[in-house]
DNA sequence: TCAGCGATTAACT
DNA sequence: GTTAATCGCTGAA
């Protein structure tokens, strides 16, 4: 029988802070959470994620303070999930980050499986477990995440969340660098704001 | 209205 | 290492 896993949600105030970076940074180790159907729990701990600086970004979709319907929900206040679709076929599930006006997010681009890995497997048939959630597309897909889940408030509990976890990774358990895919970003692509847990095997990629 | 492309992945060589 | 898959968003017409 295993401990079972404390589950105190993260509030708002630890999204709506100015320093976006500081949010991502400390967002590692979290652990993001989906309800299952008949009372279970999917979930995985962060390992991976991106920081996107609105308007200042040319990185962002809000670059610019570009307001579209897609872009609509990075506006909303900290602790709201905005979810796009991208090449046709892939989810992304972000936290949207400061106060409400401010189009800042951070993008999870990879968690470390705790509950439900066989809800994951289902939906995602892989050999590997790694391969279940080593990506922001991938993770979507092991987690039921979809364009539906896109504005949800993360501080209420109800369809995907994120919690306290007694992980807390030290300075130098930490790396960050570029961002994946952002060349079209000019100057921007080459600012470290990707942040990993050095050797976790769960990250994307190494570099 | 529509061409071009993307915060990716899997399956190739 | 390369590339197909696949469609919503964007910006120009």
């Amino acid at each position: 029988m295993r401990r079972p896993i404390a589950s105190v949600r993260l509030g708002r105030d630890f999204y709506t802070r100015a320093d976006t970076l500081a949010v991502a940074r400390e967002l590692l180790g979290k652990r993001l959470v989906v309800p299952a159907e008949g009372g279970g729990r999917v979930s995985g701990r962060v390992v991976e994620v991106e920081a996107y600086l609105g308007a200042e970004d040319r990185a962002a979709h809000s670059f610019g303070g570009r307001r579209t319907r897609r872009t609509e929900t990075m506006y909303a206040a900290g602790g709201t999930a905005y979810v796009f679709f991208v090449y046709g076929m892939h989810h992304q599930f972000n936290v949207v980050t400061g106060p409400a006006g401010r189009p800042h997010a951070v993008l999870v681009r990879a968690v470390e499986p705790e509950e439900g890995i066989e809800s994951m497997r289902e939906r995602r048939p892989v050999s590997k477990e790694r391969e279940l959630t080593s990506g922001p597309g991938k993770l979507c897909r092991a987690l039921g995440i979809d364009l539906t889940f896109d504005g949800e408030d993360l501080t209420a509990g109800r369809r995907v969340w994120l919690e306290e976890t007694r992980v807390v990774y030290k300075p130098d358990e930490v790396a960050s660098g570029a961002r994946i895919g952002v060349d079209y970003a000019g100057e921007d692509a080459l600012r470290p704001w990707r942040f990993w847990v050095r050797g976790n095997e769960y990250v994307s990629r190494k570099g």
